[in-house]
DNA sequence: ATGAAAGCGCTAACAC
DNA sequence: GTGTTAGCGCTTTCAT
């Protein structure tokens, strides 16, 4: 059925060493170029290709990496991290093995244990959001990366968003619509985003020289109803900032609810910024929003390669955790205060 | 490093083929029970694993399953049938190898090639929404599955949604909650769900005895703002609808913006109803989404252990389409009307 | 009841 | 310039 080394060399009439050679252009062979030609001529005709587990099987090299992601269901803006270590890994002639765990720790274990099985050349361990986590030992039995999340211990390369200087960018850009009263509806998770974005909000008043104002920072559950009654809290003050910079997009959308309820509207009265660029919500919202964009993609792209040249070139660590930087988006949810 | 048949089987001071019979349980072999015994043990403390490149080269299965989506970006939802698929793949051993097309067709000959390299037992092919397909001929090179999709000549077995029968669960409900004037917030694209909501629509209508308006029957594009648009030309009117069935979740979210906008409140002035379950809109909206939650999941699941029975039993077509019900979901967006 | 040998499709030393 | 040979790790006749 599909054609093999073999079959090439039989219909070429020449070995399958000397058709191996020439298909791989292995370096140092001297070979007739009228047998080049013959052999490649033969192998298209044959629309030959190379069976990746026989090949796998001789080189040691499978050609294919495994992507450990801890959901990709709960948070859907983090596709975009496969997305790019798709590209990346087909740039490379690699292809993903996928396992989703969805917070079945138990699958963890099992996700690696088939990956290595079928002998990846690596893994990339994938958390949905910025987190810090503990993988089974297993995992060291390949090289390894970790997206959006980091150990303690350092001992393999990761990648994580820059929280605190995103934080201070959107913070930032309130202040140059003109704000100077300006609320953080933050979050209760105890997770490195919570701090970070905080600090972020701090340091980017303090940067301003605004006035911090504890009434205006508040903390809730990071979902939208969460974000509702966390803006209803800041907002019902006589005193009420006249921008908002939410956690994440989904608490921006529950602050956008608040917004309504209290017959203000949202960029005139209330400008309000969120954090993550869930698609769904921050170009579905009206106005649309203007938030941080998780730099998902990039990440993904960065693990494959990273991966990839740990594969080529082992090294041993501890490696500091990279941070990516999250962009900007402008929508129309921010506007200039009144008056 | 990692062991190997042979090192179990010079550790266990028996024949690479005997190993080989009891950790296969090789049926209608006369092994002596303590010879199996032996070889257990020694395979359990060396943590031995087949190397399933060598197995699938010998066996010609690779115990990989290639799963193509047309994107797993743009509709967040969709991934719930990559769950789906890995969780029945893993019932059976097997293992996803995914590529994502995002829309860029020439990565679907590429994408399939590279799965057919690594010879994959067979490939499921998915779409976002339930739309006909024309997949590269490339695909027939193995057993296939469609997901959400179909093709015109019905040569592979696919899963789809019921479009029309759901539509008519979801005003059935709105019916029973006491409405008689229900409008319909349709689409515009041509694409097979159009149709046959709308068709859902009209018939629930009519099994109902209730009056088909033509006014409240709008259609637009199937987006949040799309939504706010046809919702406001349904609810200008002086004969407004008490219910709204909209045809996707971010449909209603624009007309949850639209209620608002008029100074109505939803469930209490206007019921809602949406199509997919995209919880982030669906949980995240004030008040909760009653939408039709779309059989991802499930449709993953089927299409695994469809392809896995193909591939088992090749069998030729043509295959009639199977419809999955769409289940309600309630949450809190409908309520009785006024009055 | 156990094992030798061939071979899945390929690569890589090492001849000649 | 080209080919022989020996595996990669496994399964599977077929002997004994």
């Amino acid at each position: 059925m599909k054609a093999t080394l073999r079959d090439v060399a039989e219909r070429s009439g020449f070995s399958i060493t000397t058709v191996s050679h020439v298909l791989n252009d292995v370096p140092g062979k001297r070979i007739a170029p009228d047998t080049r030609e013959t052999i490649r001529r033969v192998a298209d005709e044959l629309a030959y290709r190379p069976n990746q587990l026989a090949q796998g099987l001789r080189r040691q090299r499978s050609g294919t990496i495994g992507f450990l992601a801890d959901s990709i269901l709960t948070t859907p803006h983090a596709h975009k991290v496969i997305s790019g270590a798709q590209d990346a890994a087909a740039e490379a002639g690699s292809m993903l093995l996928l396992v989703s765990t969805d917070g079945r720790p138990e699958l963890e274990e099992r996700g690696i244990t088939a990956f290595l099985d079928r002998q990846v050349d690596g893994i990339v361990y994938a958390a949905t959001y910025h987190r810090i986590v503990t993988p089974p030992p297993s995992l060291r039995a390949r090289p390894a990366v970790l997206l959006d999340a980091r150990t303690d211990a350092a001992e393999y390369p990761s990648a994580v968003p820059d929280e605190v200087g995103s934080a201070r960018t959107a913070v930032a850009e309130l202040v140059r619509a003109g704000h100077r009263r300006i609320g953080y509806l933050g979050n209760v998770d105890d997770i490195p985003a919570t701090a970070g974005r905080l600090a972020g909000y701090r340091q980017a008043l303090a940067e301003a020289g605004l006035p911090w104002q504890p009434a205006w920072e508040v903390a809730e559950a990071s979902e939208s109803t969460g974000g509702y009654r966390a803006a209803r809290a800041v907002l019902d003050r006589p005193d009420r900032p006249t921008a908002l910079f939410c956690f994440n997009d989904r608490m921006a959308l529950g602050a956008y609810f608040a917004v309504q309820d209290l017959g203000l509207a949202v960029a005139l009265d209330v400008s309000i910024i969120g954090f993550d660029d869930q698609e769904i919500i921050s170009e579905g919202v009206h106005p649309g929003l203007t938030t941080m964009r998780l730099p998902h993609y990039e990440m993904g792209q960065w693990g494959i390669r990273t991966l990839l040249s740990l594969i080529d070139a082992p090294s041993d660590g501890p490696y500091d955790p990279v941070h990516f930087d999250c962009p900007l988006v402008r929508r129309a949810s921010v506007g200039s205060p009144r008056g």
